[in-house]
DNA sequence: CCTACCGATCGGTAGG
DNA sequence: CCTACCGATCGGTAGG
């Protein structure tokens, strides 16, 4: 039915915001439920447990992600260009975020991370496909000249998602403002781009 | 009495393990009163509430990072020395993390990094004094001419603690064992300690 | 999609 | 520190 799956966006919908600020486990059925004026097995019943509910939420907020910032990148050329847009979108996505709890993937990484099961799974490998994304980009400058020629792909991923993860803790933790100009500082130094 | 507060000290023990795996909120009371052998009021009145338990879990986290980090590099020379062994205290501590979930610290400031009250509080007030500690050993080393004179010692710290959250991340999501060496090489070219 | 219900567990309290 | 208990809420199921 398309009312079902309506509905279900719905549901989907308001997992976003519950979960961005009290976390995947946070997000209760009673809750839900009560918020969209359903009944407990009425909510469950579009996914069949809490924990495949977690998997939707966490795909859905991989679909809102890739609007965000790889859709908003898309113009720019492959290689230099491309990374330097993706990475001004992803600094953007977290200053102005458009769930209020901020980045839902990086919370619930953190939430999930020391766990086994679907969910942990299920943000382990978005996170590969997005580093891969990246990484591409990455080595397409790195052949083109526009990096370092010795320059190690994986060091570059790994201090860019430090400047990531940076920003989101000064700006939710210490609601530091002037974290953002702090990020894209830090990553115009990583490539190069600050002269 | 004695026999009080040696109780009072092994239920925070038992909760720095609960807490670094579940989290603060999947730290339960009944859980606990179960694991120690104790009623859950047994366990409740040492601490009045579970908020209570909560800030001072937290608190006994920051004994422990003080012991681990601080404490081991306490012989270092003000200043870049200092902040060099600061770091590298920093990066042993969550290679090799002293509670199975990693850093207590890290998973409780994006838990309630959303959040208000005390426990949020808490976090947001070591946090502060840690980076008090790290900014004053990035100035010594200016003053000393260790570190660039043009340094902003804030932009040092936060790539600083970007270079550690990737560490994290990559350690727990991503289970990569080069991630230490990437944040051993990421932090000695921040400080300049790379040639 | 609903009502009605299940056993389990939550944080917390009364009273000793 | 205990027993005994509170109301609330949890995820989930039966049956329609």
């Amino acid at each position: 039915m398309a009312q079902a799956r309506q509905t279900r966006a719905e549901i989907i919908e308001r997992s976003l915001v519950l979960a961005s600020v009290a976390g995947l486990d946070g997000l209760t059925i009673g809750r839900l439920a009560a918020d969209l004026g359903m009944s407990k097995s009425g909510v469950l019943g579009h996914f069949g447990s809490k924990e495949a509910l977690q998997v939707a939420v966490v795909e859905a907020a991989a679909d809102l992600f890739d609007r965000e910032v790889p859709g908003r990148a898309r113009g720019a050329d492959p290689g230099l260009p491309r990374l330097v847009a993706l990475c001004a979108a992803w600094v953007d996505y977290h200053e102005h975020p458009p769930l209020p709890g901020g980045c839902l993937f990086t919370a619930a990484a953190s939430e999930f991370d020391d766990r086994e099961g679907p969910v942990r799974d299920t943000l382990a490998a978005l996170a590969g496909v997005w580093l891969r994304d990246l990484r591409q980009h990455v080595r397409l400058a790195i052949g083109a000249g526009d990096l370092p020629a010795n320059s190690d792909p994986d060091q570059i991923l790994f201090e860019l998602t430090g400047h990531i993860l940076a920003l989101h803790s000064a700006l939710r933790l210490n609601r530091d403002p002037t974290a953002p100009d702090r990020a894209r500082r830090a990553i115009a130094r990583l490539l190069g781009s600050d002269t």
